[in-house]
Order: structure tokens, then sequence, then C-alpha cells
DNA sequence: CACACATATTAGTAAATACTAATATGATAA
DNA sequence: TTATCATATTAGTATTTACTAATATGTGTG
């Protein structure tokens, strides 16, 4: 019952890689295909450290994996779980979405 | 091709409501069922502006939805959706632990 | 009405996270 | 073996986010 805690701070982790712009910018960008970090650099239009960073930190929390090939590095999404989920994103969005949007007038 | 934006500024918000202890913890607890502000804070031994912000936040994000009764007010999850989607995160969870929990050492 | 309770809001500060520029590493090719 | 390209790392700073204490609001009760 108290094991609940190792799981726990791995989800905040898990999810932590998923709650930032740039972050989702590559996933969204290798969802189908995995690309080299110069390739997602170019499409997320970043900047090289930056992007570099991010990609530790989604391989760090579980999200994609990376494959070496020569000079290149090849990041994908981990597996299909992780596009599931992905996916799932959007479905509730699709439910959100017309009350999210206008939840900033609602802060008042 | 470019209303894309509204809908990745509104998703982030969706994603960033999860990304937050404190705010995961809240949602655990009313997983099942809905539940008083006083009794969140009780059970998830928080602060009271603390966890009276994260309410406002969750709300904000299109996760939860808050009744009022009499003095009371009642916070539970939006619908279903959301509860796939917290069901989702122990899914993915499970195939990437192992990995994740030693990824500190990853990191050097 | 005055008081107690439940919750929200505000303001200030602390802590975490993201970003940029500079530099380092490692691989290939001339 | 030097030059170049791809990527990673580091350090400093800027920005965002979370937290706390104090105060406000709103509701029921004696």
């Amino acid at each position: 019952m108290k094991q609940h805690t190792a799981n726990f701070d791995t989800k905040m982790k898990l999810i932590h890689g998923f709650s930032n712009k740039t972050r989702m910018q590559i996933l969204e960008c290798i969802k189908e295909e995995e690309k080299t970090v110069s390739q997602i650099i170019e499409e997320t239009k970043g900047n090289q450290s930056n992007i570099s960073q991010h990609l530790a930190c989604l391989k760090g929390c579980g999200i994609i994996v990376g494959r070496n090939e020569g000079k290149y590095m090849y990041y994908s999404l981990r597996n299909q779980h992780i596009r599931d989920l992905l996916s799932m994103f959007d479905v509730v969005l699709e439910d959100v979405e017309n009350d999210v949007a206008c939840c900033d007038r609602h802060m008042d």
C-alpha cells in the first residue's frame, strides 16, 4: 500500500514528459515514423540545444527511444501504447474543447 | 491546416492539468466519486489555499466539474473519458516502469 | 445580526522548468 | 589528421509554476 509512492513518482515523470509544447511538437513530429534529430529540429523549427534536451527528457520519461546509426540518432515513440495515449488526448480534447477554450473567461 | 494552433494550445492546457503531483493526487482522490473540497484537503493532506487553486486549475483545464450544494462544493471528474485517460496512464506506466525507474542512471 | 464554517482569491516568494549561447564529443570524409 | 557535420552537454538566465499566509466571500445557524 506504500509501494504506491514509487509508482506514483514514475507516473508523474511519465506525464511530465507530455506537458510541454515543444515536447508535444516533437512527439507529433515522430508519431508516425522515426526521425533524426536534424529532421526534428527542422520540422519543429526548434533550437538545436533545446530540442536535444527535450529529446533527452522524453527518453528519460520512457516515452521515446533512440537508435544510433552512424552519426545520426533516430528517435521514435517507444511503442504503440504511447501512440494510443497521444490519440487518447485528442479524443478527450474533443469533448473538452468547447468548454476549455472559453475558460479564461471563467477564471474571473 | 492552421486551425491546428488553437487546438494545440487547448491540448497543452488539458495535459498540463495532469502534470502536477498535487493535481494528480486530487484526481485519484475523486476518481470514483465526487468529494467536497474539505474531504479532498483532508485525504490529500493538502493546504486549503493550494488545493483550492489546483481545483480551479483542473476545472479550467476541463478535467473536473464542480457542483455547488449549500456551503459545499463537490468536485468530480468531468466524464468517463477522463477516467479512461487516467487508467491509460497506468497502462502505459506498466510497460514503461522498469526502464523509467532506472533512468536517472541513464542520464549520465 | 454576529459567528462559524467552507471555499475562493490575492499577493508575495520559492522552486521548478525552459531557453539560449557556448562548448564538447563523436563520426565520417577529404 | 584535420575539417565538418550531427548531436550532446554545460552554465547562466529567463520564465513559469507551485506554495504559503493573509484576507475575502458566501452560506447556514444561534
